[in-house]
DNA sequence: TGGATGATCGTC
DNA sequence: ACGATCATCCAA
């Protein structure tokens, strides 16, 4: 199922989920999708894994349901959920979470956030779990053995919005970036001012599909 | 081997 | 609008 989807059908079935680690549990209220390189079925240059297989995005060129991380702006552990078989590039990016257990360990983890800002942003969504490089790898599906375990629940279609990625600089109209209508924690869209200017109107400027 | 570059975030 | 801060990538 996330195996076989396309990345952007994988982030829908990823939106609404659980995600575990210890005592913290969130729901994910806020995702992007990103493909693979230029040769295989969902060519993205946005994505990590468009340069081909490197030591870096190697996790991502694996199979379907494992964690990718990595350090963005050499502060900020942010992780992705791989999807597509082994073989091919791809993933979900988890942006933003409601926390649903665990606000004494998160309360110190982050100390004086408000529990609708403690998740927003793929930054602070890794903070808030206490995910860092060495969860890379981690098979979320596998939930005799990984400390970090999945599980889906997939909101209804009606109340999925989507839009463009946030803060990539190239593809930055592809509207690959899905969240639940209302959901408070969702993030801001700001797009990269490394990127082309804008193709096509943009409605959802906010983030929040109006609701 | 070293300089440039971010799928960011909080503060100014 | 800007700086923090470093793993990774690529040119040399």
């Amino acid at each position: 199922m996330l195996r076989e989807a396309a990345p952007d059908e994988a982030a829908r079935m990823i939106l609404g989920g659980t995600l575990t680690h210890g005592a913290v549990s969130v729901r994910i209220v806020e995702v992007e999708a990103y493909g693979g390189p230029a040769a295989s079925a969902h060519p993205d240059a946005a994505a990590h894994t468009w340069p081909g297989p490197t030591e870096r995005n190697q996790v991502m060129f694996g199979d379907a349901g494992h964690l990718y991380v990595y350090l963005s702006h050499g502060i900020h552990h942010c992780v992705n959920i791989t999807c597509r078989p082994a073989g091919e590039g791809g993933g979900v990016l988890l942006r933003a979470a409601r926390l649903e257990r665990g606000h004494d360990v998160v309360s110190i983890r982050r100390p004086g956030v408000t529990p609708h800002t403690v998740a927003r942003g793929p930054g602070n969504l890794g903070r808030t779990l206490g995910i860092d490089m060495s969860y890379r790898g981690v098979d979320v599906f596998n939930s005799s053995s990984s400390p970090v375990l999945f599980s889906p629940d997939p909101p209804a279609t009606d109340q999925i919005r989507s839009g463009p990625r946030v803060g990539v600089s190239r593809e930055a109209d592809r509207h690959w970036r899905f969240w639940i209508a209302g959901a408070r924690e969702v993030s801001a869209y700001r797009r990269s001012p490394r990127a082309p200017a804008v193709t096509r109107p943009v409605v959802d400027t906010r983030g929040d599909g109006g609701q």
